[in-house]
DNA sequence: GTGGTATAGTTGTCAGACAACCTGGAGCAG
DNA sequence: CTGCTCCAGGTTGTCTGACAACTATACCAC
């Protein structure tokens, strides 16, 4: 249970979109609202929100509905989560291999993307994610060693940097600034993700913000075309509306 | 003057806040409901839908910030644009050419995208973007021919379907599915960008919506690395918060 | 100086009300 | 029966006013 209304609400809700067929119409604000334990106002905040995110679509006297549904293989960008996560959600089982985790001093380079200033230690985290047989992801994170220890990493862990940075709760996680390229593959990722030297990879560099505004991760991950799907829902800008 | 407040209040808050300096404070919600005259709650849920987007943040008892400016450079993928608006608010200059435009009959896999039956007339419109001398775009945008006609493309076309759209008000456009891939160049796509075949371009295939849910255009996108920047603000997921 | 405390200002939430809008059916003219 | 107008009910859109939770600052006792 969460002390404020919005963010149990997020939670709620996008549990019980998901559950409804496309196209099937929500309760009515009030209905929902009571159901919900919140107050009008709240609800229909959290229902902007989610109409931003393309996954309801409001129509004035008649009711909300749930969007057309994509495909439940691929993943929105509008949430940040790890691939284990996604997976998980669409049914794949997906194993992590070839971990390698050291302690590292910063480089002007990753200092400028961390915040932070050349020299300071570092933790950094590469592995392959694997499904059946074949490689299909490779990613290296970045942290500054004071949010991540190398020592945290040694029992127990499960491949993602965000879900244990998630399931620990500190620092508090609010969102990423992820820049989209399409790369070809160098000698070294080529030979992690059996490919040919460059073939194509579509490539995330992504910055992990804390709620105090500090960059926790610089995350870069190489996607092998065909086995992920990412997609993005843009709201065309009515400055004339 | 737009007849729901919401919708006012969306394009002049972007304003606003564009025109402040990163991490410059808003002033309060009581005092900036007043300035845009628009009720508290109503200034709530645009409040939201900007957060949403990485645009700004809040703290309770605080008060409300532009977030970290993002470089003017590159683009957030969360409001669909036309590249010559970006370009235009990045300074750059760039031209179309090769345009080309036909009429045809949906096939099956466009008749699908588009939710159209097969035999159905489109009008599809192709053209490259060039920098300087360079081009650094291959667009194709393929539409319903009830929608938009090809006699209306003959005077005046500045080259970006969506523009055009947009200028005409009709059919009100509201957002678009845009699906990101890497891949390597086909041969017809090389030689119109002046590439080798087989090398990277970023991916964009995009339905776009409009307000009654229909889709009025399928748009293919594709990019010559190092030209564009993309980025898109990626929320955590908060489930147990 | 130090630490605790009041205080003003901010965002978060709530309740109730009315306006704008859409849908479907009743009623009526033809 | 058909087609049209009108109306009533339900839905989302917006507003008002209020209180709660939280934060930073100024102030005071020590």
């Amino acid at each position: 249970m969460s002390a404020y209304p919005f963010r149990r609400l997020q939670g709620d809700l996008a549990e019980l979109i998901q559950s409804l067929p496309a196209e099937a119409r929500l309760p009515s604000e009030p209905a929902l609202a009571k159901r919900m334990g919140v107050s009008r106002a709240t609800l229909r905040e959290a229902m902007r929100s989610f109409e931003g995110q393309g996954m309801i679509r409001r129509r004035q006297g008649v009711g909300t509905f749930v969007a057309a549904k994509v495909p439940v293989m691929d993943s929105g960008l509008e949430m940040l989560e790890s691939l284990e996560t996604i997976a998980q959600r669409s049914g794949l089982t997906v194993r992590m291999g070839e971990l390698q985790v050291q302690q590292l001093e910063a480089d002007e380079e990753q200092a400028g993307l961390l915040n932070l200033k050349v020299g300071d230690k570092l933790t950094q985290v590469r592995r392959i994610i694997f499904t059946e047989a074949r490689p299909i992801a490779a990613l290296v994170d970045t942290l500054p060693a004071d949010i991540l220890a190398v020592e945290e990493l040694s029992s127990g862990f499960t491949g993602s940097v965000l879900d244990l940075l998630l399931r620990r709760g500190n620092p508090k996680l609010t969102q990423s600034r992820t820049e989209i390229k399409a790369v070809g593959a160098t000698s070294e990722v080529a030979r992690a993700l059996q490919v040919q030297r460059d073939d194509v990879l579509l490539h995330f560099a992504a910055q992990l913000f804390s709620e105090d505004g500090r960059v926790v991760d610089y995350s870069i991950s190489y996607f092998l075309p065909g086995h992920f799907r990412f997609h993005v829902i843009r709201q065309v800008s009515r400055h004339y509306g």
